[in-house]
DNA sequence: TTGTACGCGTTATCAA
DNA sequence: TTGATAACGCGTACAA
């Protein structure tokens, strides 16, 4: 018996009595060698059992995969579950579908302290909302294309949203019925991971650090304008944005006693404000008479509920798009910012 | 100037005066050299900023890649926002990230006939919730492991949840306060599309197409049992498990009189569930008193609302790790089931 | 313990 | 329009 090999390009093109660089041709430039040896090509091809040039062979001969790989800060369980970053994962599949190219997906957080080898293989990375640490950077290949998202890598492009304008915007909205108690509850703002109140002795994390600095600067913006003291506005801080992490910081604020409760939650995502109101229906709590919410983001779960929640729409798809466009070169590589767009629900009329 | 091409192993090899194949040893099999000679190499592979073994080479060597790729039903915007699906994939990418590999997304339902080559690569294929079409599943290296999940692919192992006895028994303990008019709400159960009332002239999927139709088997099981005969009960059908197809289906039903509107709701999702659970506070509909909901699969959202949702747990996120071992051989390639957990919560206590 | 030499399957170049 | 041949960068018998 001889081993059942698997059909190569050479075995079809000696089947045929052609060389191999005619068959190369007859799958891929069709224009150049004649119909009727294309015909006979691909027919004798598909009764073979030959199911075009082999991928890892091509990859190799010509450099480029046709892989596109996404960097996602957190680890794959939290982003596959989170609303905001498969939106924009979303966006990235749909154009790569289109181009032919695929989609694989990495986290900056993993068990190893290198990427697989199998991620160098991608023709480009989109780094998704954090700087990954250096090693894992420096892992890459290093003239690949890469395209940051909602941070920056110096000397590289990245996209961002408005946070700063969005978020004065939303609190300008908020400040028009002057609250009596403001607070604002942060996401992953401290330098050192915290839970709970925000006081004098934790450091902040920096605007080129993370998006939400630039949150909080345009809340700040929009309570100077009314004359009120950020200083004065008590702050929390969580550090991951899932309900059950968001419910343990929350719950204590809504369980102060009512002259000393907030009646305005500024929130810094969508998450956390709809913790907030699941845990405020639970204790009996009128939104938005007894308490005001606003979030961030405008996910869907938001919209579709009563009371709907007051929110900054960012459109993520979209995000996810133009960084999927950047790094195939249909669009040339310059960092750019997105709109966003103030969505006035019930949670804060 | 030279050009500044990129550094190889060769290169190294040379620049160090030793072979090849030397080098390749340091970097894949350690104990065939000695700790000095290793040392020596990769230090001076470092200063040169050699970054190991490329991917595609050592990928066309060896003939395999170390990327494990994901065939998902639906396409990846749906999935992706999908709480089921994406649970299954945090399941996946977890023993993937232990084992060094790396995770493809793909789906079926794409613009391009065939799969990009690119998909090619993976060494294995986990295929999700339905059988892709014939001409797809050819273009899969035909040799290339392969794990079916929700589904049957003849002569490859399947994972399975047991649909239909996990129906039966939400359904038996839904039963036992009798409803006037129950009602089922499905998925996907009929041949031809359809969003709205199943009426005797619609065909439905077999079992082997689609789970819906087990679970709808477990429904019927537990009406006979209660003397109830099926046919009475009045069915809808639904498409797609969002909230947009999912609302218009359920708007008439939850329009309809008083003395014809189902008290009882078995849905075959947890999204079909809580959509009627929203729809139905939108109404001043009283849950359970005016009408009692049960779902299917034990998402986060409908645990962490009020009411919270009774439905049926099932643990996606095994069932992602199951089919990951499997495919990575870590355990032997036999189709297998999962049990599931009936949740009792306060849409139907 | 280290080196030689071949092949993995393809595509690009150049010549016919 | 087609063919011959040299890379692409590496892993691994096998020999030394």
């Amino acid at each position: 018996m001889s081993t059942p090999r698997r059909i190569t390009l050479k075995d079809l093109a000696r089947e045929l009595g052609v060389s191999t660089a005619t068959v190369s041709n007859a799958f891929n430039r069709p224009d150049q060698l004649s119909p009727a040896l294309r015909e006979r090509i691909l027919g004798e091809a598909r009764r073979l059992g030959y199911r075009g040039p082999d991928a890892m062979a091509r990859s190799l001969r010509t450099g480029r995969s046709r892989i596109i790989a996404v960097i996602l800060a957190e680890s794959l369980t939290y982003s596959l579950n989170d609303a905001v970053a498969s939106e924009f994962l979303s966006g990235v599949a749909e154009v790569l579908d289109t181009q032919g190219h695929t989609l694989l997906l990495l986290s900056s957080r993993q068990t190893q302290a290198q990427f697989p080898g199998s991620a160098s293989m991608a023709d480009g990375f989109i780094v998704y909302g954090l700087m990954p640490s250096p090693s894992l950077l420096e892992s890459l290949p290093s003239q690949a294309a890469l395209v940051a998202v909602d941070f920056d890598i110096e000397g590289r492009p990245a996209i961002h949203v408005d946070n700063e304008v969005a978020c004065q915007a939303i609190a300008r909205h908020a400040l028009r019925m002057p609250p009596r108690r403001p607070a604002i509850v942060n996401l992953r703002l401290t330098a050192e991971p915290c839970n709970g109140p925000i006081t004098a002795s934790h450091r902040l994390l920096g605007a080129e650090q993370t998006i939400t600095r630039s949150r909080l600067t345009g809340f700040y913006r929009a309570l100077a304008e009314r004359g009120i003291d950020p200083a004065g506005v008590p702050m929390w801080n969580i550090e991951e944005n899932t309900f059950e992490v968001c419910a343990p910081v929350l719950e204590p604020i809504l369980d102060l006693p009512g002259d000393e409760r907030p009646d305005l939650l500024l929130c810094m995502s969508d998450r956390i404000a709809l913790t907030a109101l699941t845990l405020a229906e639970q204790r009996g709590l009128r939104v938005p008479e007894d308490l005001r919410i606003t979030g961030f983001d405008g996910i869907a779960e938001g919209q579709y509920r009563a009371p709907r929640l007051t929110t900054v729409r960012q459109d993520s798809t979209e995000k996810g798009r133009m960084a999927a466009r950047m790094i195939l070169g249909l669009t040339p590589p310059a960092s750019s910012l997105l709109a966003t767009e103030l969505m006035v629900g019930d949670s804060c009329p």
